[in-house]
DNA sequence: ACCTGGCACTCCATCGCCGTGAGTGCCAAG
DNA sequence: CTTGGCACTCACGGCGATGGAGTGCCAGGT
């Protein structure tokens, strides 16, 4: 991920010190000891760490002089100042004018990111909050709602969370009302408690009995079964049933498989999307492209459905989010559910100055628990 | 609503215009021919349509030369600047600063809307538009989902949904489902095609018979009912019981009730948030305080629950709202439903400065349509 | 009794100017 | 490789002058 060789001294043109330091040459020179140009690079990294976690504190580009004294670098400004100007030579961080700080890049954060950052760990306040404020939930609808508030409330950030997709689950029970003549409503149960529903419109009004059929067929085909094999077999069930029921099962079978197959991991939930106005300033982009963004279901399933696996945060920075309103955001997620099997995913969307070590643990620490509250069911 | 009496050359300190001119005599003065009266009072009227227009228009304080251009008042702008004069007396319009144009006032607004604003029809393609979109709906939560769309789309604002309230409709079914032993999952199914579901952890498991059991008695027991009604059965259930189900009956009984009674109207659509920010420059307030008060459920609700007639749309103006929040922004809501009683309500929040007969309109127009398109089931 | 053109006045917005200070890059010495 | 010194750059904030839109008031006309 971080290219190591060749930067050290890498960058021609304005040679950075010392009028024997050819580029050419000091790119090429493997005589320096490994030993130096390992504590070099450390250096390097801590004052890449230290701009960084100051300029997510102060919102303002950092200069050399600050960086000395408020950081125990042992090294005077002057020689910070030539860290910095490799640093930003390598493109970890730039400066938005002359005569100004510095501030990180995309590639900056990244780096802090893989290897900087430790991962703080919650107080035992904040778990304790988080197992209150979600164990009061009543139903899925419930968990999805205050999970996604919390996550907003814990990280000041714009929170996401994916209702549990169906993938892994079995059909638990599929119940067929007939709600006004000609039209039935179907109401598929499954395993995680998630319920879906969905209107079918028949040709012609059929009586209570056959709805009575209708619910046994379907039950005795499809329950039990993971939601990919039940989608199969109600697309053969037709063929095999009475002619009495072949039209209406048609009807059936072509909606069940629809809600099946297609509308898997639609819905959403957001919150806090106020906590955008206080980063305003940090986006480059126009808030309302941001917020245009998120009211798409389509974006948002972009952003957190990639992080699918329990247990591993995922950062994007920048450009890295492959939504192009979002440029100038960060996107932390993870995947939760039991064990391997994720159900969804959640995460937030924050500005790239975002205090990485802390959204990363509360990320964490909410996606395991309701994966704990999911996959005790 | 408009204070007629005492206003025309009211006011003390500041005389208006000639020496001869003082406040006791004029404002007492009952010789004037009412005609001419009403003539001035018109015109006045007029200059005021003609501020908010321009302003809702071109967003910055409205003079007395451009007023008499742009519009055919057929009087010089010293005259309008005497009514402008007047109007600010009484409070309709205000200037930002000295030697600046008129903004209305909320008072100005209100009256704008009770007297002054028509109703513009939609255009034939508009129609066409709303029908074309909200007939692909699949399902409830579709119509609602695409309503919400729609209507920030037709206003470029802030537009909320309310799902159909359960109120007027009735239990078309119930079904239990026990999800993992000692968990039952309870599915309501109304008329309105509206699911609810909730989770109930009952004392030990149950085998599949007994669950069939609680089924029909359920069923039996609630069916049909209305909703309000349903829940008074459900409470007296569990003593009709025998004692074999007693314990499970209570159970399910309380969430029920819970189910029936208490969450009602919880559900709302949110959509369009990113519309906030074209008038941002309008709020007094932080676009902040009012992303915060959107998500609030009970804000929303407390907004358009109180405009639940159909057929008649609502506008709330600045402090109106009751919503401190939301004291720099205007609300315009109806309710939907078929015929009188109303299924939920619908609406937009927006800055003040907005365009009222488009908006009205196009709230009444989506809520009318889709009030038929539920009506139909 | 009302309308109108004229006039003096107010005050916001804009612009250019300049001083200040933080921060830099480079250099020569250690 | 580090360090102190030094000259340079440039955003930022305060200042005053200018322009112009808009107003209130008045005196004269219908």
């Amino acid at each position: 991920m971080i290219p190591r060789s060749g930067r050290h001294g890498s960058g021609g043109g304005q040679g950075r010190r010392g009028p024997a330091d050819l580029a050419g040459y000091v790119v090429s020179g493997p005589v320096v000891a490994e030993g130096v140009r390992d504590v070099l690079e450390e250096r390097r990294l801590e004052v890449l760490r230290a701009i960084v976690e100051d300029f997510v504190i102060g919102n303002e580009p950092v200069g050399s002089k600050a960086l000395a004294e408020r950081h125990a670098l042992g090294v005077s400004p002057a020689t910070v100042r030539n860290d910095m100007a490799a640093l930003e030579e390598d493109g970890y961080i730039t400066q938005p004018h002359t005569s100004a700080g510095r501030i990180p890049t995309d590639k900056g954060y990244r780096l802090f990111v893989d290897r900087l950052s430790g991962v703080r760990p919650l107080s035992r306040a904040e778990r304790r909050a988080i197992q209150n404020f979600l164990e009061g939930a009543v139903d899925l609808d419930d968990v999805v709602r205050r999970s996604v508030r919390l996550l907003a409330q814990l990280t000041r950030q714009v929170a996401v969370v994916q209702y549990p997709s169906l993938t892994t689950s079995r059909v638990r029970h599929i119940e067929v009302v007939q709600i006004s003549p000609g039209r039935l409503l179907i109401v598929l149960i499954t395993d995680a408690a998630r319920v879906e529903q969905r209107v079918v419109d028949i040709a012609e009004p059929i009586d209570e009995e056959t709805v009575a059929e209708l619910r046994t067929v379907l039950n005795r085909a499809l329950g039990g079964r993971r939601l990919a094999d039940a989608a199969e077999a109600a697309a053969i069930l037709p063929d095999e049933a009475g002619p009495g029921l072949r039209t209406q099962l048609t009807a059936l079978a072509t909606v069940l498989i629809e809600t099946l197959v297609e509308r898997q991991e639609e819905r959403i939930a957001l919150a806090g999307t106020a906590n955008l106005t206080r980063s305003a300033l940090d986006f480059s982009d126009s808030l309302r492209a941001i917020l245009e963004a998120l009211e798409e279901q389509v974006v948002l399933l972009k952003l957190i459905g990639w992080a699918r696996e329990p247990g591993t945060v995922t950062v994007r920075i920048g450009r890295e989010t492959d939504v192009d309103a979002l440029r100038s955001t960060a996107v932390v997620a993870t995947g939760y559910g039991r064990g391997a099997a994720a159900l969804g995913g959640m995460g937030v969307v924050g500005p790239m100055r975002m205090d990485y070590p802390g959204t990363m643990s509360a990320v964490w620490a909410v996606a395991n628990y309701v994966g704990e509250l999911l996959g005790a069911d």
